[in-house]
DNA sequence: GATAGGAGCTACAGCGACTGTAGCTTCAAG
DNA sequence: CTTGAAGCTACAGTCGCTGTAGCTCCTATC
């Protein structure tokens, strides 16, 4: 048995995260010391672990979630487990797209910029051009920045 | 002068939208109507359509509250405007790389599913390695789902 | 001129997945 | 026995919106 730090510190997730798991529910509840303090097992660990690698693969609580219900009735068929990978798969590859799209219009963007003054700043200029005028595609839309953890 | 639900409709930004803009002090205060409606000219539209583009090119708010600043003050250097979009740029390719990462490893994890139990499930058997063990490489870590526009 | 319904207004809550803070208590080392 | 790290709860903040409630206002039709 151990404590929430060792937990964390063993999976490579914040203590914060931890608390933050049990509380929507993804974490079972720990036991609780005479102190008051969460007591932790190898089997939390293991599942923490599973939460953290499914979370860098970039699955969605949500989809962890079941995933977790998933391996915890082995007897259950795997085709929602597929299903959820298949799903995960084409949101990546689509976003691969998008981004290799803007990739190509950042580059024009700064492989024209002459480096003088803003008024004649190409970067300025194509974003300034609302009817994508300058734009190779239109498949950069919706393309926002990351909201990674820091 | 027009309302802000056609400026919102010309420019393909919602009208919630418009107002948060303005909130956040990246759309300038309208001028209102007898009736205290707001009202804007085609500079307003301008402005919008340029953040929507450089929003669609992933650009954060505060960067394009900089770039609107330039975009403001033509003398300025545009050093300050390829710095962002470099900056940006560096970041969708990093993002693409560990993309492509993740693809190979979601690839793998499908094609190697046998379409039986849980038990045997080879997309649930990979999240639950905590050690990597059948991961090709560790660049899918930190890539979370993407949090997009509806 | 009355009325209906669409559009506008403000203010605030909610999303996902955490992260950080304040103000406590508990534990372990010296 | 003291000190400082680690734990606890509860809640606010992040980003970029989006949705809702409960109003008022504008325009078109009767």
């Amino acid at each position: 048995m151990f404590t929430i730090g060792k937990l964390a510190k063993q999976s490579g997730v914040k203590v914060q995260t931890v608390r933050y798991y049990e509380q929507i529910g993804l974490m079972p509840p720990a036991e609780r010391s005479a102190g008051n303090q969460r007591l932790y097992t190898d089997a939390h660990a293991a599942r923490l672990g599973f939460i953290r690698h499914a979370r860098e693969l970039g699955f969605p609580l949500e989809a962890i979630r079941t995933l977790l219900d998933l391996s915890d009735s082995p007897d259950k068929s795997c085709a929602e487990a597929d299903e959820i990978a298949r799903a995960r798969l084409a949101e990546v590859e689509s976003r691969i797209a998008r981004l290799e799209a803007l990739k190509t219009e950042l580059t024009r963007m700064i492989a024209q910029c002459a480096h003088g003054t803003a008024a004649d700043c190409r970067v300025i200029e194509v974003l300034a051009a609302t009817d994508h005028t300058f734009c190779a595609s239109d498949d950069h839309q919706q393309e926002a920045a990351p909201r990674l953890a820091p």
